[in-house]
DNA sequence: GCCGTTTTCGGCCCGACTGTTTTCAGTCG
């Protein structure tokens, strides 16, 4: 685990022991949104730390928060932590995770009731003592039960790529329901996360009776496994997750697996709004938390107040605006917003509070005269799905495809791509057949006869060279020589040291014939950690050998990930975006890695897939 | 505990829903 997350962990659990005590929620509030800040951080922490001032410019550190930082990254250790983690027992602290269980509620449970960790409280429940307890009645009772159930099924963020799917079936049929005028997912689905907690949905319904449909089609929808909450404007399901897109495995594919029937659930949340209220709800529903709270403070200190139904001028009224009939400023669109906030619009994707309100701000003075309301993110200048030109990093049946050379070249070009690599696995993938030296020097004619007959695409030899655990390369350089295309990964010895990961990683992108460097953590979604290299030192060597960093573009791997992104961008470095295709439909995948580079304030001109083919085969041509 | 386009002190985003209460506390996003 990386310093940053494991630091955030701390001041987050900080900041739940003093709610759960009863302290100034101010306090812990603010060590919390610290916790996020640094959760989201590009830059290495511990690196920071070493310059106080560095880190009392962060937005949402100050000077208590930064001593903290410091004895962390010098100590390991967070006294103020270790002493209010004395005054709690662990497993009342772990009663957090039950949703619908708050501070206040754990609170009560653990000084009235004696309960010092989840089976104590059930135990409290089965006595049904709980019922003696303040605020608790039967229909509580009853819905904590359900509760620990979920909690105890280990439910964990699902991946963006099984969530996507299920939001777009949502949203396709709440399209269909009448008077529906728009309908869209929102929230970290939107923002393009690599995982999600729960789904979002946001309809604009023309008049009530529109309303009472859209929520009645939502609730009765035949995946919906339970109906949580369900009130006029606001609706919360429980899901059935498809796992037909679950059937990947590391290398190569298997079958396609079997449903379950008791298989994973997501909550899926719909609110209902007026047209007018569109953009501002959308803003709202989308997030992030942190994003729109930071939104919602700007607007007061103009005079004006920010919610759900819009932008209002301040008047000084117990009741909201909204209801009183006040005319919003804005509130249609997200652009207008955003424009009346005094600044550009904001891609979903960047809306992570790190320093995209100063850049709107920047940019919409550069952008003068004022842009227009369109939700159009022209001015933002991030890659889109549509600037991907090529695809470098593809295998064929010749390793652990499914594909020929000639239906991959079909494929990219069928995408309007000018340009697509046969990238098979080297000898030491053995799992997934890589070739021998000897395959491979036949694979490579095999390409260069194909690409004589290929007609309005460039089809490019190359190879995914295995990084050893050692550093070195599974081919000797020259046959890389021979190759137009070289993208190195990582693939066994996942687990080793850092310090060895960095040295392993760095010594593969100083060879000369490399490219690409493929997947550079070889981490997966929910299931394996990866390498945990020096980042910094990985970029600034990428940077220096002019190689590109590669988002694998797969939604299990997406890897570069998104704040390692952010950290190369700024570093100047290359980036490639690349579906790693094994099969037809992982051509697809090219969302979810443009998502990611979009996390990472990528403009298209910094990754070589958006090149034309002219300037992209010179550059490939210029390391040979 | 942080922060400043009325503030270096005194504020701190805003609304929906539920359950247990008789006007609201707790939780969530």
């Amino acid at each position: 685990m990386s310093t940053n997350q494991a630091l955030a962990d701390r001041l987050a659990q900080i900041a739940r022991i003093q709610e759960l005590l009863g302290a100034d929620r101010f306090r812990a509030i603010s060590n919390e949104r610290a916790a996020r800040t640094i959760e989201g951080l590009s830059v290495d922490i511990a690196t920071l730390a070493k310059d106080r001032k560095a880190l009392l410019e962060i937005d949402g550190i100050g000077p208590k928060i930064a001593d903290k930082v410091i004895e962390f990254v010098e100590t390991g250790r967070i006294a103020e932590l270790d002493e209010l983690a004395a005054q709690v027992p662990p497993g009342v602290i772990d009663l957090l995770n039950i949703p619908g269980l708050g501070p206040k509620t754990a609170a009560v449970l653990w000084k009235q009731g004696g309960v010092t960790d989840l089976a104590g409280l059930k135990r409290l429940i089965e006595s049904g003592e709980i019922l003696k307890l303040p605020r608790m009645g039967a229909k509580s009772v009853e819905r904590l039960k359900e509760s620990i159930a979920l909690a105890e099924s280990g439910s964990q963020r699902l991946a963006l790529g099984l969530a996507l799917p299920v939001a777009q079936r949502i949203v396709e049929r709440l399209r269909k329901v009448k008077g529906v005028q728009q309908a869209a997912y929102a929230g970290s689905l939107r923002r393009g996360k690599e995982t999600v907690g729960d789904i979002d949905i946001l309809v604009a319904a023309n008049d009530a009776d529109a309303a009472r449909a859209a929520s009645e089609a939502f609730r009765t929808a035949p995946e919906v496994r339970q109906v949580i909450l369900s009130g006029e404007t606001k609706t919360s399901v429980r899901v059935a997750v498809s796992p037909d897109l679950g059937r990947w495995t590391v290398e190569g594919r298997e079958g396609d697996a079997v449903p379950e029937e008791s298989g994973p659930t997501i909550q899926v949340d719909l609110r209902v709004v007026p047209p007018e209220s569109w953009g501002a709800a959308l803003m709202y529903f989308t997030g992030s938390k942190e994003h729109n709270i930071e939104l919602r403070e700007r607007a007061l200190a103009m005079g004006l107040t920010l919610n759900e139904y819009g932008l209002f001028p301040e008047d000084g009224h117990e009741e909201p605006p909204q209801k009183r009939g006040v005319k919003p400023v804005a509130g249609r669109t997200e652009a207008e917003v955003y424009h009346a906030l005094g600044m550009a619009y904001i891609p979903p994707e960047m809306r992570e509070l790190q320093g995209e309100i100063a850049w709107a701000e920047r940019s919409l003075k550069r952008s003068k005269p004022a842009p227009s309301d369109g939700d159009d993110d022209a001015t933002a200048g991030l890659i889109t799905v549509g600037d991907i030109k090529a695809e470098l990093h593809a295998h064929t049946t010749a390793s652990d495809g499914s594909m020929s050379i000639q239906q991959l070249a079909a494929g990219a070009k069928a995408r309007g791509y000018h340009t697509i690599a046969v990238t098979d696995h080297s000898r030491s993938s053995a799992i997934a057949n890589g070739l021998s030296i000897e395959r491979l020097l036949a694979h490579i004619e095999a390409v260069r006869e194909a690409n004589e007959q290929a007609e309005g695409i460039t089809i490019l030899a190359g190879s995914e060279v295995d990084i050893l655990a050692d550093g070195r390369l599974d081919y000797p350089d020259d046959i890389l020589e021979k190759l137009d295309v070289v993208v190195a990964s990582p693939h066994s010895s996942l687990s080793q040291a850092p310090e060895a990961a960095t040295a392993r990683l760095i010594s593969a992108i100083s060879n000369p014939c490399v490219h690409i460097l493929g997947h550079p953590t070889g981490r997966l979604i929910n299931r394996r950690a990866g390498l945990a290299p020096d980042m910094a030192k990985v970029i600034a060597a990428a940077k220096e050998h002019n190689v590109a960093l590669e988002i694998n573009a797969h939604w299990l791997r997406l890897d570069l990930r998104d704040t390692h992104v952010r950290a190369a961008v700024d570093a100047g470095c290359l980036i490639a975006i690349d579906c790693d295709v094994h099969a037809p439909e992982d051509f697809d995948n090219i969302v979810f890695g443009v998502l990611t580079g979009r996390r990472g304030w990528l403009p298209p001109e910094q990754c070589i897939n958006t090149w034309p083919a002219k300037k992209l085969h010179a550059w490939l041509k210029s390391k040979r």
